[in-house]
DNA sequence: TACTATACGGAACGATGGTTCCGTTTGTCA
DNA sequence: TGACAAACGGAACCATCGTTCCGTATAGTA
């Protein structure tokens, strides 16, 4: 789990797409190939997590190592860049969600959202959870912002009176992280679903919403 | 982190104190050393969970890794040993519990044992996770028993009428399991405390309890 | 079609960590 | 105290995995 990384050197040439604003123009096949590693990275972090290995994505990818290498320099990179990918659709949604009507709704429905999505994606949830509070593993400026547009979502539902106010941004995101690891360990979707209806209610003003066994995610959450 | 084990083969000759009922006794030394092994064992767990590493275990109990492999044919079988044994304790109280004059209160009183202990305890929490569901992996006789202890409790809890009567004990042990994975990204014990008083929250049947910054768990988590 | 910069594949490297093997030490018992 | 089974230590073994290196293939161009 915690390798140690034979320090990278920098004799890898290029990284063309990774530095911003130079962006030299790549080969057709090296283009093809680009994106065909990023699909099959975002397919194994999916499916194993941080550990899914890096000849797996390659093999996957129909590529060898080295090839993955010269797109990322290392594991790490490549991690953050297909974290980063799930996380702006994250961020562009509790953005818009911050507009909504209804303050509550949209901050239940976020919650259920990134439910959703770390649901299926360990690598995401993985980092969640472990640098939740230490920003620095993670592409730091898209977190943050994260962070702070839930934030925001909070904010606004505890003054629509839908939240109770004693809880915290901090304290929404364990709660969070917790959720999505323990998702891992359920026998099928639904039982995440349910925790995230009691995780829901926990928050909330309102009374409990009764679980039902399937699907109570169609239903409002908050009340 | 899932290495493969290189097929142990059973070379080893005794196991002494791992067969139940032979027993052989074993040399005054070798008695000694197992103690050690034992206590240096829960320690590295304790500290760095399931990946706490056999050379460590050895160094820190002052023995060589041979001796340890000759009291425990692999690290799963040492791991389940310090499990098991964190585990009976929980289950004594869970059992206590059942005759406790308030249902409700037991049962909240045994979440915050529950939460207490494996916060502290990487590696139980890790097992009990990843093994919530597929009791496979660790002592299948403790945890069932526990789980059903646990059930006990629980069912007490809401025919009392303390516990909303839609929840279900998969739904406490996901909640617990995550909780516990959480508490480790937390920055301090008292973020963990919060999370547990709202997890209680979500689960009981009365108005919430409020948060208060420091040391919430003095209070009665279920109202 | 020939030339060359660019990109490729995958064997090899080095670190980690669980497990085994065997020569040596030591407790026990007569 | 001497003998021997029991136990010991730790080097060696082997699999995995991130990373590097370099000989080879090929896209792009004239």
């Amino acid at each position: 789990m915690a390798r140690p990384a034979p320090v990278p050197t920098d004799s890898n040439p290029s990284f063309a797409a990774e530095v911003e604003g130079v962006e030299r123009k790549l080969r057709a096949d090296a283009q093809r190939n680009r994106a065909s590693i990023l699909e099959s990275a975002e397919a194994e972090f999916r499916a194993h997590g941080v550990d899914a290995s890096m000849d797996e994505i390659a093999h996957r990818a129909g590529v060898g190592v080295g090839t993955v290498y010269r797109n990322f320099p290392t594991k790490e990179a490549l991690l953050q860049a297909i974290v980063a990918s799930r996380l702006t659709p994250l961020l562009d949604a509790a953005r818009e969600a911050a507009d909504a009507q209804d303050a509550g709704e949209a901050f239940f429905a976020f919650l259920r959202l990134l439910s959703d999505e770390s649901a299926a994606f360990k690598a995401l949830a993985d980092r969640m959870a472990a640098s939740g509070f230490d920003l620095t593993a993670t592409k730091k400026d898209v977190m943050r912002e994260l962070l702070g547009a839930i934030g925001e979502l909070l904010t606004r539902a505890q003054r629509a009176g839908r939240v109770r106010s004693d809880v915290s941004i901090d304290d929404v995101q364990m709660l969070m992280s917790g959720l999505v690891q323990a998702g891992y360990a359920a026998p099928d979707p639904s039982m995440q679903t349910r925790c995230l209806a009691l995780v829901c209610d926990a928050l909330g003003t309102d009374v409990h919403t009764p679980l039902i066994a399937t699907d109570i995610r169609t239903q409002s959450a908050g009340g």
